[in-house]
DNA sequence: CTGTTAGCGCATTCAA
DNA sequence: TTGAATGCGCTAACAG
């Protein structure tokens, strides 16, 4: 049966026609400073001819044992990863860094969890880089099995796992803190809990309720806020919204607008969610800051148009930390690596 | 010397620790029907205590003859391709179709021009999907000199590379009209004309200066409007944003609102240019669409927010459909998956 | 600077 | 259902 698609020359068939060995052809490709240029010319010219472009990547992965890629995860639907501005900035860190070291970035999405793991274990790659996952997903155990270097973003931690992020907890506490001052009421939106996404409004949940670490973390935080400016966490309404999405968030806030123990002191886990609160207020006929204040989380374009204070932090510069850990293994502590950016959403 | 990264258990230590042959535990993973259950179990067991999670894949890529993976070429540096939302989307389509199909995504991003051909070349993938690629392009070259398919979206048209993408020039040629009979003077706000990308206001620029296929075609569309409505197109502006990013299309069009031969009517290649331009226009004490008419392109979500009306496509379905065809051979047709979205910065 | 040898780990082919 | 033989294409290691 003769394919249609033409088998691809060989080395061993270049180095034939140059009359080389097959080594003069692979050092022609591989390390060219170690042929003599007359038989470099040689092997070109063959190279072209034949119509040979490179060595096979697969022979040669199985030859020098690496892969000559990182691997990202990204822990939930493709959806919520390539529409998140953050997870993005992310992956355009990991890329800038693989791009440096000469690598290839292997998008590996979670898509059925039934085959999930295989593709995790069998992919081509030297190392895993994880994003948004949540505690005890099976792939983070799948990537460590595999006894790659495995980075996981934000959590969780794992035994054989590096873990990048800043101290959500503790930058949780210092904007609830700033925003819970602005009011009397004060609230949460939130990221959701767990990957099935429920969204709803809570008084004072559980923050170990969410298996997101970010999400846990964050509310933990506001917890903590909230017992600094002296309001038992069960009376704070957490509104936890299925996505990271400003209109989701819009409805959301609509719905704490309305309620007559209407909270006026909104703490938001990101600037959409903070952005779409924005225009719940502002459509409910109340002004940020002095019928509700309010804040964001990431200091991104939609915080700094709508004057929205917020926690900054460089989601591109963990993306790329995350990438160099994996590939070289140089550390880097994003522990205390953000701040608050204060803006007329929480002035007095 | 001792690497402190334990060798991985091949398939034949597996399977000796089983008591079967390499082909049976080889069979186990690949094709496990094909085992009895006792053996399965066996080999299995032997896995797990030897830690042996997937046959390299290296090796299974060099016996198959397939990488498992679907190359996806960045035309451009990352920064450009990470942080547009349509290249975002571009790729949530082609990330969804490999999920599908079980393939991995690898990121090819352009950087070092005397490397990215190799990059490509030596790319252990079974076909490319091109992005945002300039005329004559090395990097679409090397592609098809692989062998393997490759998928170009919106251009540059090459032998041996299929194109997918909506008709542009026709599509700018409608919203130009509606948009450029909404005023007297006509101008366009446009993408880099080049990779150089120089940003500048030119009056009727040639649009076969642009290499950049999609700036070309919209150019010409836009030059086919003006035509329509009797405007000499060596009487139009065209400013020239360097990316597609709104904080420059606002000082570009505060440029324009400054100017004696103020236009009244503003094409743009994007949301997000003209979101930008819709500040402006405002913070110039002028109004849409009495004082400037406006369209975008897209049909994002800034346009609805701020009622631009705006060329429709789905770039996801188009990222899904190149990576459908790369994969699996099947055709899809955009030329006219197209339509406009009107809203109120065009109304009379 | 160039060549020889050897084998990376696996799955196809064929036989039992 | 299982197994033996073979070689996919390449490059490390070592001569010369």
């Amino acid at each position: 049966m003769n394919s249609h698609v033409p088998r691809r020359a060989t080395l061993a068939q270049v180095a034939e026609l140059a009359g080389v060995s097959t080594m003069t052809a692979s050092y022609t490709f591989g390390r060219p400073e170690r042929v003599s240029a007359a038989s470099r010319e040689k092997v070109l010219a063959a190279a072209r001819t034949l119509g040979f472009t490179a060595p096979d990547p697969a022979a040669r992965s199985l030859r020098r044992g690496r892969a000559g890629a990182l691997g990202v995860v990204l822990g939930e639907h493709l959806t919520y990863a390539f529409d998140d501005p953050q997870a993005t900035a992310f992956m355009a860190g990991v890329a800038e860094v693989c791009a440096e070291q000469g690598q290839a970035m292997t998008i590996l999405p979670v898509a059925d969890a039934t085959t999930d793991v295989a593709r995790i274990s069998a992919a081509a790659v030297d190392g895993y880089v994880l994003w948004t996952t949540e505690d005890g997903a099976p792939v983070v155990d799948a990537a460590i099995a595999t006894g790659r270097p495995v980075v996981v973003h934000s959590g969780p931690a794992a035994a054989g796992a590096h873990v990048v992020g800043i101290d959500n907890r503790a930058a949780a506490r210092a904007i609830g803190r700033l925003v819970f001052a602005g009011g009397t009421v004060p609230a949460v939106l939130s990221f959701p809990l767990t990957a099935a996404r429920a969204a709803a409004v809570v008084a004072g949940p559980d923050p170990d309720d969410a298996t997101f670490p970010v999400t846990r973390e964050r509310l933990l935080g506001f917890r903590d806020a909230a017992d600094d400016v002296g309001t038992d966490w069960a009376d704070v309404l957490v509104a936890v919204c299925s996505t990271n999405d400003a209109r989701e968030a819009r409805a959301m806030t609509q719905e704490l607008m309305s309620r007559a123990d209407r909270p006026d002191a909104l703490a938001t886990m990101s600037d959409e969610l903070a952005s779409g609160a924005f225009r719940a207020i502002e459509a409910a006929g109340l002004h940020v800051p002095t019928d509700v204040a309010l804040t964001g989380w990431d200091d991104a374009e939609a915080a700094r148009a709508q004057g929205i204070t917020s926690v900054a932090q460089s989601m591109r510069e963990q993306g790329a930390a995350c990438a160099r850990y994996a590939l070289t293994g140089t550390r880097a502590d994003f522990t205390d690596q953000w701040h608050i950016v204060e803006r007329a959403s929480t002035a007095r």
